[in-house]
DNA sequence: GATTTCTTTTAACAAATGATAAAAAATGAG
DNA sequence: CTCATTTTTTATCATTTGTTAAAAGAAATC
């Protein structure tokens, strides 16, 4: 494989303001409850049988969102450098989640326990903003991926990705590309020798 | 057609309760801003090609979310009383949508302009908790259809609108059911059939 | 650097789904 | 009720995709 292209590790302060500009006093007080935590690639960041408690922000590092059944899996999708990872209904709901999330390189990440952003929603209203706005823009990008994966076929997906995202195809393997593009590991090499 | 059973209307006050409890000065702060309208069926609720500026709470009646390219459309899902109808990118983004929303029955809804919510955010700290919480359970059903539409096959998920929404069967046609489920009318008509 | 292991491609066949068209059934209008 | 329209089912055929297995290629380990 050619030398993977380095990828530059995201501050912190700008994966929160990315979100939503907060005020300096509630985004310190957010800072205040983030810590940094590195982990190796293959560790399970987030698990579909327990009630998770973290919420992660990916500073350097690239992994893989994905549920499973006895018989199979499918990869929901990739996160990387500035994207946020969480159980939703370990967060929302304090229920066990559909989800597994496995890192895919060894990564940097910022963690904030739920229960403590949780008790800021009743104090801080531009917090309670913040996490609003995360939510409906969380919301957004599982509306577009969903209508993605209706509309548009494996084979045009793949494009996109390729012209999109091409440094996925270089750190993720394609089994779970196949996966995330809803075909088989066959098919994807079937789109990529272009035999249609 | 067998006659359709009469479906009870639902309480405003119900709906946003559900959503999130509201203290007493909030929910009026809210209720203030909600006006009820009636449609009848065929009308379109909310349209793909325009930023739109309503929250709609169902309070009698059925619609259908579905986005359209130029040769197919695909059904999203299918609201009734009690659901909210909201165009996400309009709201959040103040972009146009993907979705157009048509009502299938004559119906009857609250409505609610997000310019007037949206200003209750930065003044009403329970009421931003409200929508945050509105989102997250929106973010939540959304990850759920997507990972059903990927996991269980139209057959089986067929079978689970057999079981769990059987009045969708009775007031919904089956080419939107068909839509819904990702396949075509003829493959609906052979699972009905039981052909395999 | 050779060997083992994991990943990707290729091939052959089977099964599922889509497209098209026509028939049957249900619905709505006069 | 009858006719026109819409919706649903059925049939046939072509295409796509999956399954299985084997080969080729890369990466990791010793």
């Amino acid at each position: 494989m050619q030398k993977r292209s380095e990828t530059n590790p995201m501050k912190l302060d700008h994966i929160l303001d990315k979100i939503y500009p907060l005020p300096l006093p509630s985004k310190q007080l957010l800072l205040q409850n983030i810590t940094e935590v590195n982990y190796p690639k293959g560790h399970i960041l987030l698990s579909a049988d327990k009630v998770e408690h973290s919420i992660f922000f990916i500073k350097k590092g690239i992994a893989r969102v994905y549920t499973r059944t006895l018989d199979h899996e499918i990869t929901i999708l990739f996160c990387k450098e500035g994207d946020t990872l969480v159980s939703m209904k370990s967060y929302v709901l304090n229920q066990k989640g559909y989800e597994d999330v496995a890192l895919l390189e060894d990564s940097e990440l910022y963690e904030l326990k739920t229960e403590k952003l949780q008790k800021l929603f009743a104090k801080d209203i531009s917090i309670a903003n913040w996490a609003r706005r995360f939510a409906e823009k969380e919301l957004i990008k599982t509306e577009e991926r969903f209508i993605a994966r209706q509309f548009r076929t494996a084979k045009e997906r793949y494009q996109e990705i390729l012209r999109d995202h091409p440094d996925l195809i270089q750190r993720v393997q394609l089994s779970y590309i196949a996966s995330y593009l809803g075909i088989t590991q066959v098919s994807l090499s079937r789109i990529r020798a272009d035999r249609s």
